[in-house]
DNA sequence: TTGTCAGGAGTAGAATACAAGTATACAATG
DNA sequence: CATTGTATACTTGTATTCTACTCCTGACAA
């Protein structure tokens, strides 16, 4: 018999639902960069009163998802070069570290390895089927959980949960990149490249394809942007 | 004529005063780990209604510095030694990163020193007031200022608003280690190393004296432990 | 034509009301 | 005496109401 300490149970709430729901639309772009929205909006979009909206907001607020003029409205945040720039640098040395303490958890652990191969595996099978049927959304899920799953062993929570929300604002880039350049099998190939770095426990090559996975995301940009114009801010 | 973009013009709400003073309440201790507190207790102490202070629980929430137990209640978080040393990772990480984009934005615009370093002058001197006084909390906020204002010329908001939260957590420890180990001139010290060592554009000795500034925390923890056992979880 | 001013519609902030889960004291029961 | 059912007070989650602010529009005067 096995016991979970109460102090960690997770409880839904709808506002949780509502965060992770909004969190989605913005990142797929089903909400788009610079358009208004209102609480009663959401309210009716999201069949509940405005309580658990609202910490949807303000939490999306705080990732700076959204823009919140009191009296006013709230508004998607927009792109902005800025943010991206500021994002990637926060990422590539958080990731980095993360690939560190993963791998080198893996060469003290070494069954770790089982698990978390099995299931990287069936992240990218899923990128696999989801890039077959142009799921563009499925794609960024299935992106996300490789991401985690990767950096998993290293077990430094902390350090995830900034990654996760440094990801936000890159995977709208990517969302747009996929949309116009089509190129979610190179981007396939990269992850399937970086789970045999990790597999054989070279940190440096992992590195190096984790930083290039980034950076080719940054070349795309200025196409994107001018192809998208509307939705970049400064 | 010069127009204020409204969309960043910043608000007083009482949520976001809330959040401030509570946030302020738990760092300093005058909210102990593992205390319970009720929404409706905070209410009256705080002046105002549910609405802005579940907005800030919400948001301590987030930051992992309060735990909400659903129909139960809130619980400040007790000090983690995982959760300490995932943040002195996550920190030094970016606090080495951000004294290299600070000392090469200095090398490309020595003009930024002028004013950097006349509120860091003033950071110090604070923080030597503070100490004079045994003002432990005072000189908590002066070291804020210190480190927002050494990082300040990288200008990455978004690295400084991390390290920026990471911090809270450390703060916690720091305050029961100069409250038992009366250490505060040791770190005035290093903060005037570490000045200087910007000054000079000395990136290397600059993190070298950041890592340590860090560390030398660490290696108190064990002691403090010992003191206040009560205020510790896993 | 242009400027301005009043008022209404719509917004988010804040307060309050209601719902539902949890702890606790205590009586009933074996 | 130990255990269990239950009433009750208290908790947070959610809904609703009230407030004050912003923006727009249209009448009206210069």
């Amino acid at each position: 018999m096995s016991y979970q300490p109460l102090t960690s149970r997770e409880y839904f709430t709808l506002g949780r639902y509502a965060y992770d729901e909004l969190r989605r639309a913005i990142i797929s772009l089903r909400l788009e960069p610079g358009q208004w929205v209102s609480e009663s909006e959401l309210t009716t979009l999201l069949g509940m009163s405005r309580t658990p909206v609202r910490e949807a907001i303000r939490a999306l607020h705080r990732e700076e998802l959204v823009e919140v003029l009191p009296q006013r409205g709230i508004k998607i945040a927009l792109i902005s070069m800025k943010k991206i720039e500021e994002v990637r640098v926060v990422r590539e040395v958080l990731e980095s570290e993360a690939l560190r303490e993963a791998i080198a958890a893996l060469q003290h652990t070494p069954a770790l390895w089982e698990e978390t191969a099995e299931n990287v595996i069936q992240c990218l099978e899923a990128q696999r089927r989801a890039a077959r049927q142009g799921d563009l959304e499925g794609f960024l899920a299935a992106d996300e959980a490789f991401h985690r799953e990767i950096a998993g062993p290293s077990r430094n929570d902390t350090l995830n949960a900034v990654v996760r929300q440094m990801r936000a604002h890159l995977n709208r880039t990517r969302m747009l990149s996929m949309r116009e350049l089509h190129n979610m099998d190179a981007l396939i190939d990269e992850h399937d490249a970086l789970f045999h770095a990790v597999g054989e426990r070279d940190a440096a090559r992992g590195l190096d394809i984790l930083t290039h996975h980034v950076r080719r995301l940054q070349e795309d940009l200025p196409r994107v942007k001018e192809r998208y114009p509307h939705y970049f801010g400064p």
